[in-house]
DNA sequence: TCTCATGTTGATACACTGTATTTCCCCACT
DNA sequence: AGTGGGGAAATACAGTGTATCAACATGAGA
């Protein structure tokens, strides 16, 4: 036995915190989903057993909890435009952002209540762009809703990326491309108004649609913050 | 040995079906949560080998998505009443009925494109319900602004029922009850408005504020459909 | 009626999972 | 030098989805 067939030491153990599991979770999700992140993998990759994580983490939910708090980190913009609107439609796109970055989140959001403090933070933000200019129920009822939206859209717009990419990268014949189920379902004729949406509808960019249904939920919390003069 | 304690024989298999799994599945994911669902339980529930089950579903996922379908078909009202906006706000609610009856519902809603029969039914009911009123590339961004925010919504009020549930049934006073961590979050002084929203807003039952929410979302669906008069 | 093919059913197997419990080893302190 | 004690690792367990394989009941053909 060389130096160099000498096996190597045992790997004295990297010291572990939060953040470097986290991390470690987070490139995992990235990597290959939600479903490539397993408690034995997150530790292989810090050189460390299993076991280990749980001095750190009393649950996989909680692991779960902490990447998508770490995640919110990247919603908060540097600075806070003036306008509420911007504001609002800023945080919405950054969210939206985050999500096509790291698709899991979609699989998160909205799961469980946002209590980290990133996650806070963000509400906070969304609070704030309304401050002074609704009382504070209309502020909550306008956030909630907004958020609702936005959260609905983000999941369905990677829902659809997913199918699509599953069926072989199909854009515009999604139903052709899906496979004859569904376009068999249209030819039934049980589904008129839906047969002529998929077949007359201009298809627009998931952005822009994203966009546009948001401009339309911002449109009706303006007629709620600024009443109509009587 | 008499013919009592003769053992049974050894269980003729009952006839199986896609329904019937189905049925099995909803019920367990109704007592027990959606990760109560095992290919084992369902079986056993049926007198079957979990293999059994591969004859009738291809995989888990799949038999998720029809799970998803047969609740979907709870959804439909029996008749569309005759307003656009009377037809979007049922077809809303039941959706929401059918996630309070059904809480794994919300783990599902968005998770993937809904294409089963009832799943188009139910889209081809909200897009009827607009025929006419719009061109085609209205209804759609309609209809799937008014699902997001409901999707969303539905979301978030399942996850905070849940929230509530496990830290002991609390209402009013979340903070104090989800833990120190929250309230402790808040007393930092970091986040203001969130601190005043939970301070000073009146809270209400999640049913009007989603009614709320929605009723916002359809007034802006309302101002799209019908362009102010020049 | 006997035989054989066929196709469905159940058993077994595998590679994993999250997590509880047990074992072990190294380091600090007496 | 001995001896705790504490943190890391190994082991263990009950479960998961699914592939593979063996058995068997049932139909057809002779």
């Amino acid at each position: 036995m060389t130096v160099w067939d000498r096996p190597e030491p045992p790997a004295r153990p990297v010291p572990l915190d939060r953040e470097r599991i986290v991390a470690a979770a987070i490139a995992l999700a990235d990597e290959g989903g939600l479903e490539a992140v397993s408690l034995r993998k997150v530790a292989a990759r810090l050189n460390a057993g299993p076991m280990r994580l749980y001095g750190y983490i009393s649950t996989k939910e909680e692991l779960f909890d902490l990447m998508v708090d770490e995640v919110q980190a990247e919603i908060l913009p540097e600075e806070q435009p003036g306008d509420w609107r911007e504001a609002l439609r800023v945080l919405a796109h950054r969210t939206r952002q985050a999500a096509l970055r790291h698709e899991w989140l979609a699989d998160l959001l909205g799961g469980r209540p946002t209590l980290g403090p990133n996650g806070l933070a963000v509400t906070e933000a969304e609070l704030a762009a309304l401050d002074g200019l609704a009382d504070i129920d209309t502020a909550i009822r306008a956030v909630e809703t907004v958020s609702a939206y936005f959260t609905g859209a983000i999941r369905r717009e990677i829902a659809n990326l997913r199918a699509e990419r599953a069926t072989g990268l199909s854009k515009r014949d999604w139903q052709r491309a899906h496979g004859p189920h569904v376009t068999r379902m249209l030819a039934t004729g049980r589904f008129p108004a839906l047969a002529k949406a998929v077949h007359d509808g201009t298809d627009v960019d998931a952005e822009t649609s994203f966009a546009t249904g948001l401009d339309w939920v911002l449109d009706a919390v303006a007629a709620k913050l600024t009443p109509p003069p009587a």
